[in-house]
DNA sequence: AAATATATATCGCTA
DNA sequence: TAGCGATGTATATTT
């Protein structure tokens, strides 16, 4: 791969050609641009000093002073067209009828910096927590016992399919951050497919596993009738 | 403001002195480093090229090959220490028990960028869907009448909350994109704590809008008696 | 390609 | 501050 370069003030044109030399290198700029996005929905910004960064799978990100999000993107898989005109730089993006156009009215600096990539290693991810519950069933309760992960519903998968100590069906659903009425409907959605599923008549229990929960979910969740073990991945 | 500024090949001490002197500025670095994050979760990364950028409101986004999203990341509001080491840079981020640490085995380029902050002006919102909906309330059914918008429930604030040509209290829920089974859910929460509002016997009707609807919403929604209105913002 | 759920989601609003 | 829902969410996994 080559190496990387650095570009100060460069003449529009100079920019464009730094664009197309890119390889498979990543872009930066900086300078005064105008966003214009146009696709899910429709945005634009006027005329300021933004970072743009191009990478080499298409990611398009234009950062302003503030926000761990860019002011405006294109997500990867992206085609990047570059142009002057009117001695301005302009890049134009497209990927999956979305479009976004940057029009530089100034490049005060550009580099190609060569990216390694990497995939994190994350833990303490719900599978993880998963792992823990299958290592010690016994957190869910006395004597439960794990029959299946990702069992398939009419619903969807569940996390953990199970039997009580006493034989009642039981659906685990693991959260690895305190949650709210949203997973207690998804929980209350997969009990009642998987009762279904069985038979009219038989009996399942739902327990969600989480941190913690608030109100509003405790009390969805003991209308339901379901259960809520608290642990922390 | 101050201005940009640009070292090429900077000393690990020189690179220190820029993120110390960057005032309100931006600061972009590129070069070799290893990653560790701990916080909500646990991850790290052995060395590589990367592209690490440091916002003044302390979001601090390091950016490997691929991908939108950063591959480490602090949200804003961290704090930054810098350090040399063993003859290498060093930030250490922090925020809310988080932190990130990169540790730069060699620096290549640092910026100091002024960046200007601007919300963006978006339409095709939810909020434009609302709008679209109040000017023309027959889109939901002939002769509806909205009564209000964000209704308070003891399951959350209601979109639109209305009455029916024949007096049926309708609760209406917004989405801007396809919807799955959250919405179906969300909307049951919404109308079943409608009913418990008012009274035990009252009839309440919901009515998902949205351009369309997944299978498995749309039997959630029929098997709750609820209507979809196919509706695009 | 479509559907579904997760995420170190982030962001904005409200009580 | 915590809860709650929207987001141009992105991303991974499975069908």
């Amino acid at each position: 791969m080559s190496d990387a370069a650095f570009l100060a003030d460069p003449s529009p044109a100079e920019a464009a050609d730094a664009l197309r030399d890119a390889d498979d290198r990543a872009v930066a700029l900086y300078g005064a641009c105008e966003l214009a996005y146009d696709g899910r929905a429709t945005s634009t910004l006027p005329v300021g000093r933004r970072h743009v960064l191009h990478k080499p799978d298409g990611t398009l990100l234009a950062h302003a002073a503030t926000g761990h999000q860019p002011v405006n993107w294109l997500a990867p898989g992206a085609t990047l067209s570059v142009s002057v005109e009117d001695d301005e730089l302009r890049l134009h993006g497209e990927r999956d009828g979305e479009t976004l156009d940057c029009r530089f009215t100034h490049v005060s600096h550009v580099s190609l910096l060569p990216l390694d990539d990497a995939d994190a290693e994350v833990s303490g991810t719900e599978d993880d927590l998963r792992e823990r519950v299958l290592a010690d069933p016994d957190l869910i309760s006395e004597g439960f016992r794990p029959l299946a992960t990702e069992r398939d519903t009419a619903a969807g998968p569940v996390d953990i399919y199970g039997e009580d100590a006493d034989g009642t069906r039981v659906v685990v659903e693991l959260k690895r951050r305190r949650v709210g009425p949203d997973a207690a409907s998804q929980l209350d959605r997969y009990v009642d497919a998987l009762a279904r599923d069985l038979h009219a008549d038989a009996a399942v229990r739902g327990v969600l596993v989480a941190p913690s929960v608030t109100d509003r979910a405790r009390h969805l969740l003991a209308e339901a009738g379901h259960d809520f073990v608290p642990l922390t991945p």
